[in-house]
RNA sequence: GGGGUCGUGGGGUAGCCUGGACUAUCCUAUUGCGUUCGGGACGCAGUGACCUGAGUUCGAAUCUCAGCGACCCCA
């Protein structure tokens, strides 16, 4: 197999891959004239439709979907100071209404809450009403001005699901909070994406939150990517926007209130954690195209092999399979490279040969060949390579997190992956550790077995009882 | 936030330093017709580009400035 001029930049130089594995696998054009917005190309829409679909089954059990304004007047943006303080520098303002000035500035939401919260002051007036558990799939703007990239920074996110939950007591709000990391867990793993999940540092967390757990999943490149949030919000929001109850006793109580979300990054993980050298690598759940079917058109026996190919694309799908036949005028090679482009997990192939054997190859996505007798076994080939990919996954990922117990060893894990080392929870620390490693600490209480692998070792800068801390670069 | 590189058909490039014979190179993609088809087909005939604006000049893809956009490195 010779080398192509138009090969894919190899993995390895991530950045180079990303960039063109959107174009060419007809995820994202870049080109739109607006730094930071990008259009999705129908085959990432699919990608993005059959993801998001996913989220909401996960969230359809017990939470609501609605819908509210994108614009929020500039009086309800600007109540409750600590949030103002964590996106003023970022808001897209509209000002004018044709040629008029407005009376009330409107802020393109950067994210919902004080679109949202206003109303929940409405709707919420008695613990019968509670909990109250509501989401939306919306678009949100921000005015980055660091270096934006498709799918993970953005000035308009066009995919931001957030949940809004609103509870009678503090330890209830904590609890949605627990549930949040459970939904998300389940779907990163319906993705094959293995995360890790951690408490943000206070200085880190979100503007206006009591703590924020944090869902993040590394690169190939090493550096990590935060996929996930979720926040217990307290009582300040409540307290700003007045929302209150009405317990058994008939007194008015202050709300407590939780969020959590998940944008087009999840997309971006999918995409990248999976990705190899030949193209996309996209797990069976959420693929537009599950299988592709080749026909191997010989001379005479044309018409001959194009019907016993629709035979089996009628038959998959039937069966809930997504699958596509390929009949354009090229040569089966250069179908293959397309579909592996666009990471289908399984191709069948099939020929006169076949047909006269009443087989079909099948080849899936790491190109292992196998030969079926029937449609039927397609579904279970589908689990199989969805655990395949979901394997490899959790392998690289292990293979890019280093347990540490000196700075130095820290500063050599984050040239490649990450770091988890004990950490006690002072800002001091923190920053010694940010220094000296050229990384950044990126959450606390980091779930899994990192507590006990190191074997209380004590913080590693001052020794006084810490817990397992993530420090990695990220995007 | 600081620094750097760059913008040429849909994608990737040559040309730019040294302004004029540029009717702008090559690869790829793409349209039509024909022959093909078990790992990126071939032939013939086509289509398609100098980021935007201002300036210098007899003359600008090429020089100057600004804007917009892209990528890389550092904080």
């Amino acid at each position: 197999m010779e080398e192509k001029t138009d090969a894919l930049p190899p993995i390895a130089d991530f950045s180079a891959w990303y960039n063109e594995i959107l174009r060419r696998a007809e995820i994202m054009d870049v080109r739109y004239p607006v730094k930071g917005l990008y259009v999705w190309y129908p085959f990432g829409f699919a990608i993005r439709k059959n993801t998001y679909n996913r989220l909401r089954a996960l969230l359809d059990v017990d939470h609501q979907e609605t819908l509210f304004p994108l614009l929020i007047p500039d009086h309800e943006f600007m109540k409750e100071a600590e949030h103002i303080k964590g996106f003023e520098e970022e808001v897209y303002w509209v000002t004018r209404g044709g040629l008029s000035e407005l009376d009330v500035k409107l802020a393109l939401r950067p994210t919902s809450e004080t679109s949202i919260y206003p109303m929940y002051a409405l709707w919420v007036r008695s613990h019968a009403d509670l909990p109250l558990k509501l989401y939306q799939i919306v678009n949100t703007f921000r005015y980055e001005t660091k270096h934006t990239r498709p799918l993970i920074r953005l000035r308009e996110i066009t995919s931001f699901k957030e949940a809004h939950t609103v509870h009678c007591t503090w330890e209830e709000a904590a609890a949605q909070v627990e549930e949040a990391v459970r939904l998300y867990t389940e779907f990163y793993t319906g993705l094959a994406v293995p995360v890790l999940i951690s408490r943000r540092p206070d200085w880190d967390k979100f503007p206006g939150a009591d703590y924020t757990i944090a869902v993040d999943t590394i690169m190939p490149d090493g550096k990590t990517l935060q996929i996930g949030t979720a926040h217990h919000l307290g009582t300040h929001f409540s307290k700003t926007f007045g929302i209150t109850y009405e317990d058994l006793n008939g007194e008015q109580q202050l709300a407590y209130q939780t969020c959590y979300g998940i944008s087009e990054r999840c997309i971006a993980s999918v995409i990248s954690v999976h990705g190899d050298d030949t193209g996309l690598v996209l797990p069976p759940s959420v693929a537009p195209v599950q299988v592709a079917i080749i026909p191997i058109i010989i001379g005479k026996r044309r018409d001959e092999v194009l019907s016993a190919a629709e035979g089996l694309l009628t038959e998959l799908k039937s069966m809930g399979i997504r699958a596509e036949l390929d009949t354009r005028d090229m040569r089966p090679g250069a179908k293959y490279y397309h579909w592996e482009l666009h990471g289908v997990p399984l191709r069948l192939e099939l020929g006169p040969r076949d047909i006269d054997a009443g087989t079909i190859v099948a080849v899936d996505r790491f190109k292992v060949k196998r030969q079926i007798s029937s449609a039927a076994e397609v579904g279970p080939l589908l689990d199989e390579i969805q655990e395949t990919i979901r394997n490899r996954a959790e392998g690289a990922r292990e293979a890019k997190i280093r347990l540490c117990y000196s700075i130095d060893e820290i500063r050599s894990a984050v040239q490649g992956g990450v770091a988890v080392a004990s950490w006690c929870g002072d800002r001091a620390c923190a920053d010694q550790i940010e220094a000296e490693t050229d990384a950044a600490l990126l959450g606390s209480d980091l779930r899994g077995p990192y507590n006990e692998r190191l074997l209380d070792t004590g913080c590693i800068v001052c020794k006084k009882n810490g817990t397992a801390a993530l420090i990695g670069r990220s995007y």
